[in-house]
DNA sequence: GAATATATGGTACGACTGTTTCAATAACGA
DNA sequence: TCGTTATTGAAACAGTCGTACCATATATTC
């Protein structure tokens, strides 16, 4: 009865609407030069998300799943030293290959300062880590329920990857975060 | 000959503008609603500015000037422990009063991240600061031309910025602070 | 073929954007 | 009073935005 529904097609349009929005950024996404570049047409997009805003949000949860993914199989093992494990983790999230999502990253988080309501879940994306590195790095915590070490660990993280953005300059964010594992290992 | 020119408008519109891009961000920048609410119009403003684009530019530049003159008057003296020349930093700084700064510092470094050609000098943004911190932070520095110091200092103070402004724990974030003071002084 | 449900294209609406054009007003020196 | 210069209002221009409306096409079952 009636021409077969195609799901198929929305999650087609969201994969390629991500990669889309973690090429050109979120600040000035638009509805029909995102669907040019998509060969479809702004029709179709409200037709599958119901509204912009809802499309966005979906290409968001789509960013931060395959983020997680590409995070879960490169986590560096417990095993190693302090500085193997803080070099791993800052290797990989400041490849040039993760600069779309740390750019997506930062972008979300301050429209979340000005529109907080858009963003319930803001604090959650950062409390998420705390378990997985809270076990990462066990044994300079303080305990096992210690949120300290995984708020100082990131913090240092993120203050780099800001760092790294803005100037460029992998060579002296490097060696800071080395001198940050000589730091920790004491 | 003829009626004189009023070069203080444009500084009271400048100092007005200022206040309301660190009230409202600048995302959403609209020349109708600031000349509303700076009881001029959108005319008025292209009058003295020559485009929105020369107003964006002069209420930042305001803005920086506005927080280095602030900055200078509270950076706590080269006295005193590691521990206290960090909390005074990062009590500053983190104070409510500076959250419109930081909103605008994050939104600014965002933007910068898109449009690079937007800001040519994202990056001396960072290394500005590497004198002074350096000289705060003399004795725990490896050298006189030690850049490594204060750049994890400030990757630190700003990380914890990113935490506090998404989560709004202060307690943890203040925790973690005094933890890297910790493991700063040794 | 008829009925039916999904999938699209085309178009236009109303609201907004930065900017320009044209005209008018205001304050001064001569 | 007149010319000159600075200032300002009102309106319009040309464009973009998200979205809604209407018609049509397509694929399926009865």
């Amino acid at each position: 009865m009636g021409r077969p529904a195609d799901p198929a097609r929305r999650e087609r349009t969201l994969a390629r609407a991500t990669d889309y929005v973690l090429a050109h950024g979120l600040a000035g996404l638009s509805l029909r030069p995102l669907a040019a570049a998509l060969d479809t047409s702004p029709r179709m997009l409200l037709y599958d998300f119901g509204s912009k805003q809802e499309l966005v949000a979906a290409v968001l949860a789509e960013a931060r799943r395959r983020g997680a993914v590409r995070l879960a199989g490169h986590l560096p093992a417990e095993t190693g030293s302090v500085q193997e494990r803080l070099r791993g983790i800052w290797a990989w999230i400041s490849a040039d290959e993760r600069a779309p999502f740390v750019r997506l990253f930062f972008e979300v988080h301050a429209d979340g300062l000005v529109h907080p309501e858009n963003y319930p879940d803001q604090g959650q994306a950062i409390t998420d880590w705390f378990d997985t590195l809270g076990a990462t790095f066990r044994d300079v915590s303080t305990g096992p329920d210690d949120t300290v070490t995984p708020t100082l660990v990131m913090a240092v993280v993120r203050g780099l990857l800001f760092d790294l953005t803005a100037t460029g300059d992998r060579h002296r964010t490097d060696r800071a975060l080395d001198r940050f594992a000589e730091l920790l290992k004491q």
